[in-house]
DNA sequence: CGCCAGTTTGACCAAGATCAACGCAAGTGG
DNA sequence: CCACTTGCGTTGATCTTGGTCAAACTGGCG
């Protein structure tokens, strides 16, 4: 657990992939990310239920321990916009606002570790080292928001299937061979397209043998290069 | 100059609209604000000139003093995307990465806080509450990013326009009678949209009356309600 | 005066949304 | 064990929004 801690720690963001994997770890701040362990509890979720939801009060943030989980909103009109997965050693939930902008819900069955807001921020207060970790995290994912600004704003609908799919590969398992947790819908909301367009463009990719899909969720990435090209900007 | 500070003190993000106006100061932040304005150098910029360009070292950070600024980035095939425009108050070019993702010019002659990045981290360090509230800024960015993805996911032209002139109105004088101080052009590259779209959705709000516009920079909203009702997701 | 950069408008086109149907595998209940 | 339902995924036909291309307008400024 502490040895996860030190590779992984626990960091904060609204959402989005942030482990220090490569962070080194000033003096002192080990000792906080132990006594952060020691206030976090561990919980459960079942695919599809909801962990926290829109409107309610920011106690807590979360990391995930093992599975999938989205940040999204539910818009009047049904329509619906997701703003992050988060897997393992990803974290979430963490706001400036007093209520939750975005629910957040287990996409498959998930673990995750709960920390409660107020006695972090007291640790961060007593560890310059834990506190600067943290503020680079933020950073981190501050510019991950400006890229996916770009992706939302700037690309067409191949550009961000491409940019999904090499994503996924690296955040998942660095490999060209992976699972999808989520479903076509849920890909859809959070490249800001209809499934019906995230289908088509998937199906060309396996047309044109850039990808092979022998079940919906398996994929395996067979011209890296191609993708690649189309997802560079 | 201190009074300045302790009103809207100094704060950190890749740019966007995050003075503490509303924040407490708590003991130990004051001093720790007051050595930051002391490390820094005021600057000045004519109509479009680059502050920094995409791919510069990551040396300084910089907090608007009067004029606008925009975080931008250009693509090969020569299109634009506008991250952000920043006014008086504002802070931008804190970044985590070692070099400038994002370029920053002066929209109109601008003039801004040049802060060294390194001297200010230790400032931090030294004070837990400036810290913190480095954190609140940045979750605060962080907030205004997930509201802008959702905006150029999943707002159509005219919402996106509407949105856009709210949040200008209350950026600039919180009034409904003001200046837009950037072009079309770049209105388009902030929105997602090209200028021609830009033009004719500004023609279709004066059309029906919810805008006045006598000169293209000189702006009156008239029906706040019908903007609002539009600009709400 | 004419030039120039920025703005506006119109005609046309294309990417992606919408609407509709079908396929397919995993339940579920008789 | 087999109809029947249900939830996803896929594909096709059509429509809409906003992009593209082109041209005209405007207000400074040499």
């Amino acid at each position: 657990m502490l040895r996860d801690l030190g590779q992984t720690p626990a960091v904060i963001g609204i959402g989005g992939s942030l482990g220090f994997d490569s962070a080194i770890t000033p003096a002192g701040g080990l000792d906080a990310l132990i006594a952060l362990e020691s206030i976090g509890t561990r919980q459960s979720f079942a695919r599809n239920q909801e962990i926290y939801a829109e409107g309610d009060a920011c106690k807590h943030w979360y990391k995930v321990v093992s599975g999938t989980v989205r940040i999204c909103k539910l818009f009047a009109d049904g329509r619906r916009h997701i703003a992050e997965f988060c897997f393992s050693g990803d974290c979430f939930g963490l706001e400036d606002l007093d209520e939750r902008a975005f629910a957040a819900e287990a996409v498959d069955d998930a673990i995750v570790m709960c920390f409660p807001r107020g006695a972090s921020e007291r640790l961060a207060d007593e560890s310059p080292a834990l506190g600067r970790l943290l503020r680079e995290a933020m950073l981190r994912n501050l510019t991950a928001a400006h890229a996916r600004m770009l992706l939302l704003g700037r690309m067409d609908a191949p550009q961000r299937v491409a940019h999904f799919l090499i994503e996924m590969g690296e955040r998942k398992a660095g490999e060209n061979h992976f699972d999808l947790p989520m479903s076509r819908n849920d890909i859809a909301d959070y490249l800001g397209l209809t499934v019906e367009t995230v289908c088509r463009v998937l199906s060309a990719f396996k047309r044109d043998g850039s990808i092979e899909m022998p079940q919906p969720h398996h994929l395996d990435i067979r011209k890296r290069d191609t993708l690649d090209a189309l997802a560079k900007t």
